[in-house]
DNA sequence: AGTGAAACACTCTAGAT
DNA sequence: ATCTAGAGTGTTTCACT
């Protein structure tokens, strides 16, 4: 069940890049059949190792142009102030990522807005959420790499 | 090419969350036959909108459980030193993410790797590949949020 | 231009050998 | 691992509005 041999590593690339293909192809691709892929792939589902299929949207197209980090400090250590955190970020849908960092009071934020103006409404509706003593924002100049695929 | 109705939003929303549904279910989830539906679906491919689908795979189960990110300070300004970074970094799978930030000459990177002693590991082969006059990384402890769905 | 309904062709899925 | 068969899906065509 926790045993991923070379041929799943195989697979698991191959639907890292694509997972549209169809059995017939990433069997060949691999050196299985049909039928030996999709009941690897099966296993795979199943143990949770594939999480699930989604689609990559291109965030320019929607008008997200802007990539940004945002660092954050807090004074505050209420046993209840990082669940108030954590559901007000998982609320706001221009937040890709959150992070409790080392470093004791560090929160780590990446969002995708699509100019400053918009990046400081979501800021404006972060700070009336939660009491943040400390905020700073990154922006990405460039993107030099992103991608979902794992290391195999 | 470039209209994208709520419908089209409805679509692009139940994609970002599940690529697996059929074209069926998808149609009854906003309102249109399979068929108009999959017309719609093979705009927003073509036009680029959607970008592709992929398999996202659990970091855990992978021994990939640190996820850290990586600040990087260069004084090395030579015109093609980016370059070979980027490609540096492309190279490299336990990066996920790399970029040139606001503020001259800091760049972010985002890996994914076992532990620390694998993280050390990272690190020397990318300061052996290009160099880098400072470096200092941040490990998530918390995961607060993760996520591909780009605000709609 | 964009829709729904039906027909077609193909792929997935699962059981048996 | 291969074969087979049935169910379900993606894809095309056509008629409609």
């Amino acid at each position: 069940m926790d045993n991923i041999d070379t041929i799943d590593r195989r697979i698991l690339s191959a639907l890292q890049q694509d997972a549209d293909q169809s059995l017939e192809d990433l069997g060949a691709k691999v050196g299985l059949s049909r039928n030996a892929c999709w009941r690897r792939v099966r296993i795979l589902q199943e143990s949770g190792v594939i999480r699930k299929r989604v689609a990559l949207l291109d965030p320019q197209k929607l008008g997200l142009g802007l990539s940004v980090f945002i660092q954050v400090r807090t004074s505050n250590h209420d046993p209840d102030w990082l669940d108030k955190f954590a559901r007000a970020v998982k609320l706001m849908p221009e937040i890709l990522g959150a992070y409790r960092m080392t470093g004791d009071l560090d929160y780590l934020i990446h969002a995708r807005v699509s100019d400053v103006k918009d990046y400081d409404a979501l800021y404006q509706r972060l700070i009336a959420k939660v009491d943040l003593s400390d905020v700073s924002a990154s922006f990405v100049m460039e993107e030099l790499k992103e991608t979902t695929e794992l290391s195999l």
